[in-house]
DNA sequence: TTGACACATGTAACCGGTTTCATCAACTTA
DNA sequence: TAAGTTGATGAAACCGGTTACATGTGTCAA
């Protein structure tokens, strides 16, 4: 328990964990102790520490002494519940293993320090009754404000911030007129643009290779997109890693007639077809077209590159950032936010054969 | 401001913002007023929160129905003042882009929340000061716990943890004298392991690709671990993702002499040596071997399946989260745990022509 | 000299819970 | 029936900060 830091890195000998003789285990010193120590009011010791320059600088250098060598650390808990700010707020992610979502977490949270704010980060798998299990766990340790994915929840999740009345809004989606403010793409029109880029090429007969639909509604939205075309499309279900897509490519050969394209509804799915086509000795683009949906980084230096879709997490993420410490802060409820998803062309596809 | 989730997911018409009219502005109900309505005390309110069972059957229900129709959301911070707990801990990582990272995060927030803790990411992108300054503003907001990456750290970390006292532990290292409980793996020890593979094979002339030495220990400790070899080894350092592992392979070919063997000390680089290979027509483990350390999910199934060192961070992230919440329970300092690495041969490796 | 005013500081209420201890009724048990 | 338990509840202190308001001092213009 005793940690000593002078000379760091390096541990002196582990110490006893009993020991602390000089001082009495003395409990954490607390403002009127500092207040005391520096011979002044608790009211100056707060105010050295949230408006400085209303304190006499003789003054605030003896309090400041004070809490120094009391080793004063103010209680979070004690500020919140004056302030009624706790200063972090709830992201609500499937999984963090799908880079797509790691790279908009780790934008959000960038975004979100620029608003003196944290992130409290909780995975669900995807499972709505998961996900309002760990929403109620944020909203019970003080989260301001959640940031959620997807438009498709449990009504728990709906009781729960109608009656918290907490600040929510959903990612990755884009729905004017959805309960709460949506920030994201248009996950159908992101489909749509790959499949024309395909058709467009020349494909008649694609396989399209999606994650499960239940419970995910970018899933959903993006096959959705896929309708209105003359092109013969066969779907193929898997789950959403390199190995899924793996499985599915297999599948693709299996069948009796080879699609010429193969359009992956994420880029994790398409390096797992590529991969798998590697396996098989199969070209890509010369013996068949494959084409992504996300844009990940990796997805520019794979072997082909991967043509695909752009979503524009990172802007996302900071755009989600900007919405619920707005909404947070002031009260405004942000404005549905669209961001466009674009081609963006590189080696993995060509015309058919 | 006003939300109404009756007839979700769509969205009535916008309400005007500054409407509510019938219920006055009624600021937010707290313990008292649950108490008066359901004509009890606030103890007894109270306790139905954290002892219902020392509760009459009877007042207990009056109490919930008076908690249910104020909408009564119990104040986190005002729980935390009086228990001392905030319930949630931290983590610093130096980046979620990096699958190895997001995959002990995913497994620390979920072994967590067994523990009833919730988990606060921030990122640091390697930068000891960043690092200590969002470290700082973690326990500014309540964490109970620190997890930090490495053993390198600013000594403005040191002083922190020292000043407040909070639990920490090092993860992704294994080292028993230093300063913090370290959970983790001996990287020296998982790149001999790798190195021993390829010269047991026979390869005398390895390429190193690795990341970035600065501030990075985990780097310079696996580049440590491949000493007393008689092998002749060549250093590329090159940021640590594909596009980098890209940039290693195209330095590595533009050598007088191919090396026999790529050691990448992550599996990211080796993804990039990988697909900078292909496109250079370069068969792999035929032309040259290249060989991975991590183990990522999705090495197993790209082309060609990688052979590479499996470092357990699942695992790392099951004891990371057990350590740090029996020391915030009960104050217990965790003792230093080593997972071994292991290898894992699969075929992106051969004996040298 | 005096009254106005800015500035520095202190007093005490307050935030919204938890918890100790006292109280009192009902139930055993002899 | 008296004494001892047990169980349910309430009164009030307490946690550690913030802040409205009061107070006191020094400066400056009239």
């Amino acid at each position: 328990m005793c940690q000593d830091f002078t000379g760091c890195p390096d541990r002196d000998g582990k110490k006893g964990k009993e020991e602390m003789s000089k001082t009495p285990p003395q409990k954490r010193a607390n403002l009127r102790d500092v207040a005391t120590a520096a011979g002044v009011s608790v009211a100056t010791v707060s105010r050295v520490m949230n408006a400085p320059d209303t304190v006499a600088k003789k003054t605030r250098k003896r309090v400041e002494e004070a809490m120094n060598s009391l080793r004063w650390v103010p209680s979070a808990a004690a500020r919140a519940i004056n302030t009624g700010r706790t200063r972090f707020v709830g992201a609500l992610v499937p999984t963090l293993d799908n880079a797509i979502f790691a790279r908009f977490l780790s934008k959000l949270e960038n975004q979100l320090n620029t608003h003196r704010l944290s992130l409290v980060v909780a995975t669900t798998g995807g499972d709505p009754q998961v996900e309002a299990e760990k929403a109620k766990t944020l909203i019970d340790i003080g989260a301001e404000g959640l940031v959620v994915s997807g438009i498709t929840h449990g009504q728990a999740l709906y009781d729960l911030l109608d009656r918290s009345q907490r600040p929510a809004i959903a990612t990755s989606y884009y729905d004017p007129g959805y309960v709460l403010p949506t920030i994201g793409y248009d996950n159908a029109a992101a489909a749509k643009l790959a499949q024309e880029h395909l058709t467009g090429l020349g494909h008649q007969h694609i396989a399209v290779v999606h994650g499960p639909r239940l419970n995910n509604d970018r899933t959903e939205a993006r096959l959705s997109g896929l309708t209105g075309s003359n092109a013969a499309l066969e779907l193929f279900e898997t789950e959403i890693s390199l190995a899924g897509g793996c499985n599915a490519a297999r599948a693709i050969l299996q069948g009796t007639q080879r699609p010429t394209a193969i359009l992956c509804l994420s880029d994790v799915l398409a390096s797992g077809v590529l991969a798998e086509l590697h396996r098989r000795d199969l070209a890509v683009p010369r013996d068949v077209s494959v084409m992504g949906i996300d844009d990940l980084p990796g997805s520019a230096h794979i072997y082909p590159e991967l043509t695909t879709v752009h979503l524009p997490v990172a802007r996302m993420g900071l755009a989600a950032a900007d919405a619920i410490a707005e909404w947070v802060e002031t009260q405004t409820v942000p404005e549905p936010t669209l961001l466009e998803p674009s081609l963006v062309l590189r080696k993995s596809t060509a015309r058919p054969r």
